[in-house]
DNA sequence: GTGAAAGCGCTAACAG
DNA sequence: CTGTTAGCGCTTTCAC
């Protein structure tokens, strides 16, 4: 019989299954923007991981817009999938998350928490990691410190950072930028805290408008590696030295960042790691065995190399 | 009736209208390795077109291994996708892909062509690409020409690039390179061709190991940008100098390559149009407008900087 | 022990 | 034109 089955190449149909069972061994990855170094990574963590429980991933991007997100989960719980994997785009506005006080399905957000949702979050400690970035601009004798940051807009305007629905990563990398700069006794200067779009040719221009005013930094921290390309890219256009004219620090440390010249000092997070254990805890609920599984925060650590020198 | 729905938090059912229709609007993408400065903006080009015309996209990894593609095929077949894009790890052996002399569903080839299965193939011109950085490095007078390739095993052997096996784009390049070695009257010397892994240490140590021979290349052509950050690697490593010691070109242009100093000289690929191509062929053929599309192959252009030095 | 039957939620077909 | 019903392929239950 069995043998009759393979040749008439008989398949379980898996769609049957899950119809009759509620059950259908496949996650819902929402996240703001796969292509870039971190989220690939993470997201062929969160693949493999899932798929060594047995699991399929279904990836939707948001494009950092919070009305996709919405969408993207209404499609996801529409397909039924066990369970979601949210890199959000908000720090506010979850409805489409919950049902009443509940969570409409077994949830962990990765690299940004909710405030207004009671679920695993899965990050990484930026904010010390920011304060000590600063902290080392300082010890080489910056004073004049910027930062280029990436924001999220909602409904195509862009979020302020002190909004409510700044996503957590920008509020805590900008939050300890402020605390550092408090730390060290410098003013924080808003005009040298800069917001752009991830793109290199509208975070370059934004890199171009800082660093070509009248009073400029010397020092910048970039909230990811896209905007320490820009600030590359921007020195390059304006003759300007990295690490002499302007020291810079970025998150993230993809393989090219220890092969510029200078090598790149940068801000390493675990990304692999953090996939993988966004499963686990995932997994954690769907079995359910945790309700709700204790957050994960991992260290962020500076890895020191030439992009930072001492003011001449 | 409909307030009522709504109010009772009424989702309409994926999986039924899927049983019943035999329509799951999902797409599977088979991917060789999802993380990559290829593949990740390539995967999200996919996810992208595939939403817009309201298809989601499963992921599945094969971390370039036949069987673990055979088995991802298996697994989205049983979730009865309704159509599969592949980028395969493989020239032949894809009984998983065949009932018959038929397609087991409506499929595209991404970036890599198989020769026993007669499927639309989504591509680019890799041999031109790669006679034409041959040509390149003869012109400005290097003569002592090597190749670093990626390659992808079976079972955990390493295919050899004479294998049926290998796949189109690794015996396309060192075809191309081949070609271009005979096209200028310079003999092909096997020792010169080396094979790797993917990962940045791994394909380091290879580089190393080529460039500290007694007799070296004085130019490679790196397969993918992964290999090319390797050949850097190993030159900073052994105190070469890029451009002069060891002129350079690379497969794909990720916006840190510009960036590099010398500035790398890349060959460029559209790799967004090739994803959404891709969905587009595919959803041709889900909708039954064309069983077999034409398969497409895009130009792979060499854009030109400072990797590549006159001999002196 | 084995085998039949009910039902998951939807849609297509059909009857009123 | 509206309302009812049958059935997709699986699993779970229940009867034999």
């Amino acid at each position: 019989v069995v043998q009759a089955a393979e040749t008439l190449g008989y398949r379980s149909n898996a769609i049957a299954r899950a119809m009759r069972s509620g059950r259908t061994s496949t996650i819902g990855l929402v996240i703001a923007d796969i292509s870039g170094s971190f989220f690939d990574r993470a997201t062929l963590a969160i693949i493999r991981t899932a798929a060594a429980s047995g699991y399929q991933t279904l990836v939707l991007n948001t494009d950092e817009d919070l009305e996709a997100e919405a969408d993207a989960v209404g499609v996801l719980l529409n397909k039924r999938v066990d369970g979601l994997i949210v890199v959000t785009s908000s720090r506010t506005g979850h409805d489409h998350l919950l049902d009443g006080d509940q969570l409409v399905a077994p949830l962990v957000f990765l690299d940004r928490r909710a405030d207004d949702v009671p679920a695993c979050v899965v990050s990484t400690d930026d904010r010390s990691a920011a304060r000590e970035a600063v902290a080392i601009f300082v010890e080489h004798g910056r004073r004049k410190i910027g930062m280029l940051s990436t924001s999220s807009t909602i409904a195509g305007r862009r979020l302020s950072y002190t909004s409510p629905q700044a996503i957590s990563t920008m509020s805590d990398r900008v939050g300890g930028f402020q605390e550092g700069l408090a730390a060290a006794g410098l003013e924080f200067r808003e005009d040298w805290l800069v917001f752009t779009d991830t793109d290199h040719e509208t975070a370059t221009a934004a890199a171009i408008e800082l660093l070509s005013r009248r009073e400029r930094p010397t020092a910048i921290l970039a909230s990811n590696s896209e905007t320490a390309l820009a600030l590359l890219q921007a020195c390059q256009q304006l003759d300007l030295k990295v690490a002499e004219d302007l020291s810079l620090i970025g998150f993230d440390d993809p393989t090219w960042a220890r092969l510029m010249r200078p090598a790149l000092t940068m801000v390493s997070r675990p990304v692999y790691e953090l996939g993988s254990a966004a499963v686990e805890k995932l997994l954690l609920q769907i079995t359910g065995e945790h309700d709700r599984p204790d957050s994960l925060t991992l260290p962020a650590q500076i890895v020191p190399r030439d992009s930072v020198a001492r003011l001449a």
